[in-house]
DNA sequence: ACAGCTTTGTGAAACTGTGCACAAGCGTCG
DNA sequence: CGACGCTTGTGCACAGTTTCACAAAGCTGT
């Protein structure tokens, strides 16, 4: 998060920020800034604040993002055709070194500038390009196949977006987006809310507090 | 997460479930699993363990998973194309009622089942379904727009897939999800992996007693 | 050189979350 | 019907995270 904030800030042009600016950017505390800031060194200068360009080189450095870092998409269905044809992903430094997926309708088409190969190729994709990150953009049943041979063909870091659990082995990062889980929290928040308006109904409370701001 | 598993659970015939059980499908503690769901109330039975469609109830009772909630999605791009398009919304409960866009290339295209219609008439989409959940899904310099659009419209719930931070009034709930913040968090640990393979290399020389690149 | 203002870096306190361990409760079997 | 084995629900301790509060340190102006 602070990555992007500081990106985005020297990018407007400043070159200098302090912890109260960052934290009310990111809508936290100062002092957690300020801590969090500080395991990555001393990179502070008291009474003036932090260096941006600075600080976005030590993240980087810290997250290892000093070089890119090619993803291999398995799966060439729905999601994997929006992840891999979503530029966002080359923008901010994982390009899309291959796609695969077992349909062999979909084996030589081209998605998101890649040709899409069978699974049985992904050790050799793998190892064309030196891919340690691997996406699963399969549906539920086949994650747990494509999870498997992502750990043979070498991967060592597993983003998943299949809606399920996937078993790995010991010392393999795993990263789970579920869509539906966000949506989930969201639902039981607007529940929430209806109850509280049955609640407040029945007290017959007036007023309501709805403070304007979105600049 | 305990929905999406008992529910798969049930599908599997599993009626009664243990929380060592449940535990062990989440890659939990089973002390955990049961705090979780003794706040849900006291619906185990001791000795014999949770009924699982009963539990799959209460639990979609607490998320307000009762009814299906339509979900507006703003920005017919190709990330909302694609979250329109994935069946994956509609088949966990959260339909697409909805896709707005500035574009006017865009406007008319069908995504999804729907159409896509004017950003001008998101209030009328919004309230012709009684839609209170939205989902962004375009470029960062046109969320806070979006946000500020749904907002006024009536929204009170936002998904944000756009990779910036958005201000809203005080009540509503915004998720985010960032694709590449996914992405860097498994880029620190190929980062320290590569770290500690160095580490180890240099440790065959004697006289090493510093600390690594960790701190 | 020093006072006054600003902002960092961090020890300590407050708070939140997780895991252990065990009493209590349920079902079964003899 | 009572003993036994199993599993829940939860008090308590431990661990981790966030916030507070303030000394230390840098900058500016005199």
């Amino acid at each position: 998060m602070y990555l992007k904030l500081l990106s985005d800030q020297f990018e407007l042009g400043i070159t200098n920020i302090s912890s109260e600016e960052l934290a009310e950017l990111g809508g936290v505390n100062a002092a957690k800034v300020r801590k969090d800031l500080s395991y990555l060194g001393s990179y502070g200068t008291r009474g003036v604040g932090y260096d941006v360009e600075f600080l976005v080189f030590q993240i980087k450095r810290e997250l290892g993002l000093t070089h890119e870092w090619h993803v291999v998409v398995v799966g060439a269905g729905h999601l994997g055709n929006a992840l891999a044809g979503y530029g966002g992903f080359g923008e901010r430094g994982f390009p899309v070194g291959g796609v695969v997926d077992v349909d062999p309708a979909k084996i030589g088409t081209v998605v998101g500038g890649v040709r899409v190969r069978h699974l049985d190729e992904l050790a050799a994709v793998v190892h064309s390009r030196e891919i340690s990150i691997g996406v699963i953009a399969t549906p539920a049943v086949a994650a747990q196949h494509a999870a498997d041979s992502l750990v043979s063909a070498g991967i060592t870091s597993i983003l998943n977006f299949a809606p399920t659990i996937i078993n790995t082995p010991h010392g393999i990062s795993v990263r789970k987006v579920d869509l539906a889980v966000e949506l989930q929290i969201l639902s039981y928040h607007e529940q929430r809310r209806a109850n509280v308006r049955e609640a407040t109904k029945l007290k017959a409370v007036p007023g309501n507090g709805r403070r304007g701001a979105s600049a």
